[in-house]
DNA sequence: AAACATGGACTACAAATGTAATCAAAATAA
DNA sequence: TTATTTTGATTACATTTGTAGTCCATGTTT
């Protein structure tokens, strides 16, 4: 039925300065990223398009501007990739992930306060 | 100085079955990608060896036959992809991402009785 | 109104990627 | 030994991606 979208890198950068906000211009959508990114508009606007048409962006035309917005939830994006990230790294098991995670950098304790907090809420749901 | 390998999709089923058991024929390794993958054989070759170009698999002449094996540790390459994953989708934050997780896939027990083991040992080292 | 600026549409183009096919040398079979 | 097979090396080719440039219609400035 419906496809997933393969979203690219750069197309990723354009995508979360709009989850972060919206709509917004394409003018808006440069300006943002100009912090980050070091990015020609023309490529930005390339990078919409491919989105628009990948039917991850929808827009609204305003005057002659066109107003973007996302068409996925961001929550469900990160869910899915989570998933199949875990699934083809770690066979599936989130627990090594964290692990690795918490030796190549280092957990703060509300990090692991709200491990805690989750794990406590699984218990609840699950005795 | 060392350049990241960037390794691509298809390319990382043939260094993961690589990580599983080394060092390997390229049939060993079409053989066991066969039930993974439907992949051609020339497909696979054009992988091995651009994997070796990336520097990514070494290998070793065995008569007429190479043995490839990795050049970089799968707990290496996992720690800093997932570094990277949680930063870019989680703003670094792990606790997020296992939230997000779970909420879109059933933890086992076991899967909470090794997080908590996590912690446990974390805050053995903490306080 | 004439000239210029702006915004999206379309075009460009090299590198990476997925997915093989062809070639040549060596090993093997007939 | 000659034909055939096998193996890696080289070449192929469409698509995707990164990164813009050009075109054209409309909006803006003088």
């Amino acid at each position: 039925m419906s496809d997933k979208p393969e979203i690219s890198n750069a197309e990723f950068e354009v995508l979360d300065v709009l989850w972060d906000d919206h709509p917004a211009t394409s003018n808006e959508v440069i300006a943002r990223l100009n912090d980050k990114k070091d990015w020609h508009e023309k490529t930005v606007k390339t990078l919409l398009g491919r989105l628009v048409k990948k039917e991850v962006l929808g827009f609204e035309k305003q005057q002659r501007q066109y107003l973007y917005y996302p068409l996925i939830a961001k929550e469900d994006y990160t869910k899915k990739e989570t998933t199949s990230f875990v699934s083809r790294l770690f066979k599936g098991k989130i627990a090594p992930m964290v692990a690795g995670f918490a030796n190549q950098n280092s957990l703060s304790k509300q990090d692991v306060d709200e491990l805690k907090a989750l794990i406590k809420k699984w218990e609840e749901n699950n005795d």
